[in-house]
RNA sequence: GCUCCCUUCGUCUAGCGGUCAGGACGCGGCCCUCUCAAGGCUGAAACACGAGUUCGAUUCUCGUAGGGAGCGCCA
């Protein structure tokens, strides 16, 4: 339970803390969207905290990915961002206070002992731990800068209550003095977690269960420090769609790419909150009700594979059910990089209205919408070898002349028109309809037939319908 | 190797001792139809295995197998 008293409140406060050394990936941004759950549900608070103290693999590039990431799904934070690199004085006063206290260490051993003595214990069937040497007291090697470690209980037991996957118990004599300061100072990774969810008063850690095994030395750290303990939660990891670890070669892995490939980030968030979770036989949720329904220890054990189909499938959900004024304002995006220019053409909610039940993504939707806003090049030529023979000639001129004398231009009315043509021509709608709609395209797929007029529009269409004729005409000539 | 963790249709999941094991994605069929979709109806598809406990186990216990993570002066 979440409990920390704050002017008489309960108040709940996670963070999210990725290191940045590459995208926000599909995994990261799950464990942040429950943190965020968790703070709204509670009326709590959400961190975000970069952790960067690995010099070497951070790069300024993947903070502003993380951030970017964050803001395109909308998870926005109350705290931070705060970053470790700043709070170096803090963890050097921190790691001399446990000096001082005798709760850890000056280590003179060299990394070759190390490595030595860890060869000889995987070699003797043990888990490879640092044996202690330096413990109780060593001397001073001349030259030799030490490291830092932090004297870990040898007795006892290890417990805690994880909100996910239940107790977890594991012995001390399992664990060893691990490192928390470097020969020049710097705080290693276990110890800057707890200093910094010590200070930040994080009271439930939401985090990958690749941490689990971390945890308990982190615990006896917290106890070392006096402070009290927060809750853990630790999720399960995110798999391929194969099942195995997400990398790059399962495509979109990073959160900004699935902007690219044309996904909602309501689709997305919406697919990430049910991996793992469910809520009776719900499949769609707003995020509102998301916040009022989650609760992070309904979430699964077990790592779960990644479906790019049942995205898709919640994608074009949304596409078709959101209003489609605002599925447009998302698309504005996909049409600037595309270099087509809304402006010339049926406005983007209109198009919207008729296309979103037949792409998956808003990038094939931007893909196959050009022909209303540019002019069309080549008839494809399948397409024209089928449809644009001289049979078409009639019923593209009957078409042309009834569309040409048209007042009113929407779907109704065109579809009034085309079926009155077919039916005077006494011919099937695909007759009709089929060479009509290469004419308007360039090629044999697109909308309903009176969508693609309408979208089309009136003076775009009557010469795509001439063009087309005179194409037909020299086919027939040719023959 | 050692420690910790995981195991229901192909995938995401419901189930919390007695269910025809439910839903969703995907897949198949039918319907609708001017193309492609969308939609409607419908079908195939799962309790890893073995022992217990119990009148009765998908559900509880213990093993086995399989999988994952960790064992850093990385985070």
């Amino acid at each position: 339970m979440p409990r920390r008293l704050f002017f008489g409140y309960l108040i709940v406060r996670t963070r999210f803390a990725p290191s940045p050394t590459g995208y926000l990936h599909v995994g990261g941004a799950r464990t942040a969207l429950f943190c965020y759950l968790e703070a709204r549900a509670r009326n709590g608070v959400f961190i975000l905290r970069i952790e960067d103290t690995d010099l070497e693999r951070s790069t300024p590039e993947s903070v502003q990915a993380i951030l970017d990431g964050m803001e395109w799904l909308g998870l926005d934070y109350d705290e931070g961002p705060f970053y470790q690199t700043q709070r170096f004085d803090r963890y050097a006063d921190v790691v001399q206070q446990l000096l001082d206290d005798g709760r850890a260490y000056h280590c003179y051993c060299s990394k070759e002992r190390i490595e030595g003595i860890r060869e000889e214990q995987m070699k003797a069937g043990l888990k490879p731990r640092y044996d202690g040497h330096c413990r109780d007291g060593a001397e001073a090697v001349a030259g030799v800068k030490p490291v830092v470690r932090f004297r870990n209980p040898h007795q006892g037991d290890v417990v805690f209550d994880d909100l996910v996957r239940g107790r977890i118990s594991i012995s001390n004599t399992e664990l060893d003095d691990l490192v928390i300061a470097r020969p020049d100072g710097s705080p290693t990774y276990n110890f800057t977690v707890v200093v910094d969810d010590m200070d930040m008063k994080v009271s439930l850690v939401i985090r990958g269960d690749d941490h689990i095994n971390n945890t308990p030395r982190q615990i006896n750290i917290y106890q070392a420090l006096g402070a009290e303990l927060p809750d853990f939660a630790h999720v399960p990891m995110i798999l391929g769609d194969d099942g195995a670890r997400l990398s790059k070669r399962h495509g979109a892995v990073g959160v900004l790419q699935y902007r690219e490939d044309g996904y909602l980030p309501q689709a997305l968030l919406n697919y990430l909150v049910r991996l793992g979770w469910s809520h009776g036989d719900q499949e769609v949720f707003s995020l509102q009700e998301m916040i009022e329904l989650f609760d992070i220890r309904q979430v699964n054990r077990k790592a779960s594979a990644f479906s790019t189909d049942k995205l898709d499938w919640l994608n074009q959900h949304y596409m078709k059910t959101l209003p489609p004024a605002e599925v447009a304002e998302h698309l504005v995006w996909y049409f600037e990089k595309a270099g087509i220019n809304p402006e010339k053409g049926p406005s983007l909610a209109d198009l919207v209205s008729v296309q979103a039940d037949r792409v998956k993504t808003l990038r094939e939707m931007t893909d196959q919408s050009r022909v209303f806003y540019e002019d069309i090049g080549d008839f494809d030529a399948g397409a024209a070898k089928k449809h644009l023979r001289p049979v078409a000639e009639q019923p593209l001129r009957a078409i042309g002349n009834r569309l040409a004398d048209l007042e009113i231009w929407e779907p109704e009315r065109l579809d009034q028109v085309v079926r009155i043509t077919a039916e005077e021509l006494e011919v099937g709608m695909g007759k009709i309809a089929q060479p009509l709609r290469v004419a308007l395209t360039g090629t044999a797929i697109s909308p309903s037939i009176d969508k693609t007029l309408w979208l089309v529009g009136r003076e775009r269409s009557l010469a795509r319908i001439s063009r087309a004729l005179e194409y037909v005409m020299a086919r027939a000539a040719a023959v």
